[in-house]
Formats: structure tokens, C-alpha cells, sequence
DNA sequence: CATGAATGAGCGTTCATTCAT
DNA sequence: TATGAATGAACGCTCATTCAT
């Protein structure tokens, strides 16, 4: 029966129509912001009709949700892999961080950016609980915690509280301005940034 | 002479239901989000009709400067008093940081957080190049130097990331979503992420 | 009894203002057009309130319908002196276009122009049916018709035919382009008009 | 293949619905004028939505202005066929006149009346120069001009003078009042305003 | 499957007019 | 009589979503 191939072979095609679409989407976002990301213009840069759009995403939120759980996957698979088991917990989460900024396009910083703090979004995000948001916030908090259990890290401040200061400081998007300001290289920027971070959290300063 | 007094009267009129509006903003901007919040919404709830809120702020924009601004003045005076000459920087910084959660509702990082991340109106900032942000910011800036200077904090780290790593962690809007969980206090919440902080970029813990 | 005296006073006042009001409605048309010419802006120039305004005249159309009044009684009043028994017709009727055209601010070309053509005010004059208009056509009607009767112009043409084209070609507004362009003064303009016109009904050219 | 048919099916339908819309837009301009005609009403009146007539035009202003041009090309078209070289100046400017009155609907004169009065559209025409009008314009003048040189008409009177008379008596708006009282067709009105404006340049009359 | 024409709710803004003071 | 704050209908324009082809 050919059927099957046949429905792979559409399944393909279908798989790389939606990953140029993605594609398509982190170019316009970074652009034109959210709101302002029309369902026409992705459309027209993808060479598709708009109709056709909807065929692959139910809606514009559905779209852009779709794009920001590739994103938050690359920095999963990045994250996942496992570590040597005599690796400190500040090296392991150091490790994490450069896994954060480090995307080919180095815009990655700009998209979370822009996709965490578009007013549409966050109700989605809201709406689908995005678990690889979570899988990525308890892989560094498992290390966090192993960090406190070897005495590397100040077992007094709470978890929850260091997992939180963690991406309030160390995430790509917090130091946007100050990298656009171009005094500081992004090498030089998350060295001191975490250089604060780890000896604010009881850990060792290499 | 009466018309003094009847023109004050009504400028007082005027300033209260400024001052009426203003807080209907923050109400409307809490739910809806800036792009979201109407003009008409918000005339509505201030039970006025749209074309008067027109004679109080000329554009959207201007309504939404103007309430920008009175945050952000709220915030430094309360940060612009002297301090005793011999407080320590530490000490002054977290006066500032207390100054800057301290707020009634209790919601100002929410709405700084709306605003400052709004599309449109990252676009009206620049325009009107905030002054009293500035302000704040180089009052932060101050004593972070000046602590350096009394070998308070670490000579080592550049005072321009400090300051943008102050922002990040110890703003409002940072630990908003773990103040919604309701795990830990406000107060337990910032007295741990000051230490974070302090401790980082080389400060007495207390 | 002083009442009449008081009322008087107050009469003389309230025409005075109304003198005031035109005068200002004249400068905000120029600069604004009919449309664009705001009540408030009326008012604000005049120095007084915008109810007051209202007070005068009960609608926009009311006001610029009393301006324009006003505009065409003057030039009525010039028109309908009486000419010398001997005068020749055409003199008289060229001593009437001197009279429109001549008006101190050497604006009331624009001025009719702008209210003739405003899409507004048509529906006004046909309303109210400007008597004083009528009085002006009437008046050169009666000279081309006496014109026609020495045999200064060609009796086969309709009179009426002669008074549309006398307004066509010598009213001020018809060459307020060629004025603009500052090739020929307002003088040689008119005189060649007026040649052309006076030649084309048959009269005698000077 | 389809596709060609298809598309130019499309394109005659697109066609088709444009000047559908441009005729509404001349009804509508007709008993409104132009400040009040609304993109709504003229949808409505269509049958569309206001959304589809932005798919056609993308501004009120070019809607506006593609009627315009439509209604001069229609003139332009009649009046640039060549005339026989033997033919006089003057029959040749009579023919133009002629085409510039001949329209089916007998309204092109209050038409061009209400958009070259109205105070919006006198910019759009600013900005747009419309080339087609200057054409108009030229053909004119090259035909009194040509007359002049023939000593058909008075070459001591200016040709710009000549042309703006021209326009002023002669346009089909010029005399739209007096055709409305209906005492006098069309024809008539024509043939005895030509007489005047000949006669006067000094042409012959029929 | 793919298209793209069609939809229409919704927005910010203006201004002649009213009316409580 | 004079004020000017208040009104609200009306406008031009956008864009996510639908659906007949």
C-alpha cells in the first residue's frame, strides 16, 4: 500500500513548511514586535496564502506559541544532556546559562524578550501552562538544590527564591540595554553578572 | 474677590478627578494591559464620557506618560531624601529598595512591568526621554560608586552592571510571579534576594 | 425712566462684540477654511467663551452666514449708489466690478471664495435664500439690461446668460490662481477681464 | 491551463467592482459632497463591507482621487484626438468644450465643482499635481496660442488670461445654477457663453 | 489542499452643541 | 449674562479570522 508513504512523504512536507514558517516568525517578531506581527506578513515572507496559515495554526496564538516552545526546546535539548557526575552544581548551572545564550542567531535574547512580555502572549501562556517552560525551570532547580546539598550554595536562602533570582538575572533578556549600550561585550556582561549571582548565592568565585 | 477662590475650586475639581482618572488607568492597565485598555473603557469607568478625558490628556499616549510619571515620581521622592552622612551604602540602597516596593496597592510592579515592556509604549519613552527614571537610575548609580569608594562593595565589577543587576533583581515587577504563589511573604521574598544581591557584588550581610 | 438708555447700551455692546466676532471669523477663515474654522477657536480669539459665543448666534452655520451678510452689504452698499443719468452702462457695470474687488483687506476674493465653495455652507445659503445676493444680481442685471436697451451690448443674447458670465469671469475669486502667480497684478488682470467680457456681450472696448 | 483565465476573470471582476464603486462614489459625492461622504456609506451602498473598499483603495484621499482622474482622463481622451489641420483655432477649442460637457450623467460639472472646492481635496491635489489636469490645461493653451499666431484671436490680451476665462465661463460648473433654473438647455446656455468668450478674445462668431 | 477576497468589530480622535453654575 | 466642562455621534482605518471557490 502506498498510502502510508504518501502520508509520511505530505507529513514531511508539512513538517517543513511549518518549521520555514517559524522560521519566518522569529524574523518578523524581531522586526515589528508582537502586536504588530501580522498574519498577512508572515504569510507573504513565507510565500504562502493567508488561508493556508491557518490550515498549519489555528489562530495567531497558536502560531506564536508554537514558535516560543521551539525556542524554550532548543534550550531544553541543550540543557537535558547529562553532566559528569563529579561537575559542581555552579558549574553545571554556568553550563546552563551559556546553553541560555548561546543560539546561532544570538537573538534569542530578544524573542523571549519580546514573546514574555507581549501583553497577548502572556495570557496564552497562561491558558497552555507551557511544560517545557517547567522542564527548564525544575532542571535548574534540581541543581540548585544539589548546589545546597554539597554546601557550595547557602542552604539558608529557599530554593524557589534563587531559582527565581536565577532567571531574573542570568536570563539573555536582562541585560539587553546595557549590551546595546555596547560598553560591555556579552562575554564580559554574564561573567560579572554571574560572577554576582553565584557569590550571592554562597557559591565559589573562579 | 471670589474668582481666586472659584478658580481653585475648580482646579482642585480638576486635579481630583485627574487623580480619578489616573487611578482608573491603573485599574483598566492591571486587567487589560496597555494595548488593551481603552479610552473609552476607561472613560466609562470613571463614569465620565470620552470626549472628556480628551480635555485632561490630549492623546492616549499622554494618559498613559502621565500616569507613568506619577509612579515614577511616587518612587523618587521617596528615594531623594538626604540620608545621614554616615549610613552606609548598603544601607542606602536598601532604604531605596523598600522605597520602591512600598506602594499601597501593592501592584506598582505589575504596572511598571505593563509599561515598561508595552509596545507602544517603549516608543513614547523615547520620545519624551523619561527625566525622572533617569533620576532614579543615577541616584542608585550614586551610592552603588559611593560603596565602592568605602570598599563596601567589590571595585572589581563595573558600577553600570551592578546597576543593571540591581534593576533586575530587586525591581517589583522581578519576583512577581513567586509573590503570586504565595509561598514566601514580600517581605521574606526581598530580605532573601537583597542578601543575594549584596553578598554578589560583595557586600556586609546583615 | 432709564431702561431704554440701559438697554441701548447694552444693545450698542452686544452689536459691537458681534462687529468683533466677524472681524475674527474673517482672519480664521483665511487661515483655516470653513471647515476647519472651529467655534472654539472663534471664541478664543475673540476673548471670550465659547457659550458666549452662542449666545450671539445660535449655530456655526448662523455665524458664517452673518459673516457672509455682512461681506455682501458692502458690497451692496457701494453697488447701489446711484450713477450719473449719462453714465454709460457698461461704466456703470465697470464701476461695480471695481467695487468687488476693491475691499480694504484685498482678501474678500479668498473669503467668498472659501464660503461659496465650502460644502457647508451651500446648504446654507439655499436656506435661507440671501436676499442681499439677489439685491447685487438684481442690480447688475438692471444694467445689462438698460446695457442692451442703448445698444451698448447684443440684445440676442439672454440677459441672464450675461449675468452668470459676468459673475464667471469678473468676480474676485475667478482668478485668484493667475493672481497667485504673481505674472500680472491685479490691475492688468482685471482690465484684460474685463475686455474680454465686455467685448464678448458686444460692448465697446476702451 | 486555467490559471491565466482565472486570474484575468478575477482581474475583469476587480475591474468591474473598482468602477462600481467609483459610480457610487459619484452619487454619493453628488448629494453629500466630499466631507460627508463616508467610506461606510459608500460601502454600504456597494453592497461590501468597509474592509473590502480598503482592499480597492487604500486611503479615502485615493479613492477620492481615482474618481477624480477617472472623470479627467474621460476628458482628456475626448479632447487629445487629433483635429484636421485646416480646422480653426477656435472650432478646435469649441469641440473641447463640447467633450468637456458631453457626459452621460449630465453631472460632471457639479462633480469637478465639489472636488475641486472641497478644502480636503485641493491638497490631495497639491500633492498628487495631477499631470492629467496639466495636460488639459496645455491642450488648451496651445490651441489659443495656435489662434493667436492666426490672428483668429487678439494676440494684445495675455494667453494665460485667455486660459483662465477659459476655464471660468466655460466649464460645465460655471453654469450649473442657471441650467438648474431650466429656462435655458444646455445647448443654449453653450452656444451663447461660447459667443461672449470669442467674441470677447476677439474670434470670430458664428 | 490552497487561496485571498470579504468581513466587521473595534480603536483613537474631533468638535458642534448644551447646560449647570 | 457669561462661562467652559461635558457630551457623544461620527469618522477613517486595521487586521484576525472565515469560507466560497
Amino acid at each position: 500500500m502506498a498510502r502510508p508513504v504518501h502520508r509520511s512523504l505530505k507529513e514531511k512536507q508539512r513538517q517543513e513548511r511549518e518549521e520555514l514558517i517559524l522560521q519566518v516568525v522569529e524574523e518578523v517578531l524581531l522586526e515589528r514586535g508582537y502586536r504588530d506581527t501580522s498574519m498577512e506578513e508572515i504569510a507573504t515572507r513565507v510565500g504562502i496564502a493567508k488561508g493556508t496559515l491557518y490550515l498549519h495554526f489555528t489562530k495567531k496564538e497558536d502560531l506564536m506559541f508554537a514558535f516560543f516552545e521551539r525556542e524554550m526546546q532548543k534550550i531544553l535539548s541543550a540543557i537535558e544532556q547529562p553532566f559528569p557526575a563529579n561537575m559542581s552544581a555552579q558549574a553545571k548551572l554556568e553550563s546552563i546559562v551559556r546553553s541560555m545564550h548561546n543560539d546561532p542567531s544570538g537573538k534569542r535574547g530578544d524573542l523571549l524578550y519580546i514573546l514574555f512580555h507581549s501583553e497577548d502572549f502572556k495570557i496564552i501562556l497562561q491558558q497552555k501552562s507551557a511544560t517545557t517552560l517547567t522542564r527548564i525551570s525544575d532542571t535548574v532547580l534540581l541543581y540548585l538544590e544539589e548546589g545546597k546539598a554539597r554546601h557550595e550554595f547557602d542552604p539558608h536562602i529557599p530554593t524557589v527564591i534563587m531559582l527565581n533570582s536565577f532567571f531574573s538575572v542570568l536570563s539573555p533578556r536582562a541585560h539587553r540595554r546595557l549590551l546595546q549600550s555596547g560598553e560591555y561585550s556579552h562575554e564580559e556582561i554574564m561573567r560579572y553578572v554571574q560572577r554576582i549571582y553565584f557569590r550571592g548565592i554562597g557559591g565559589h568565585i573562579s
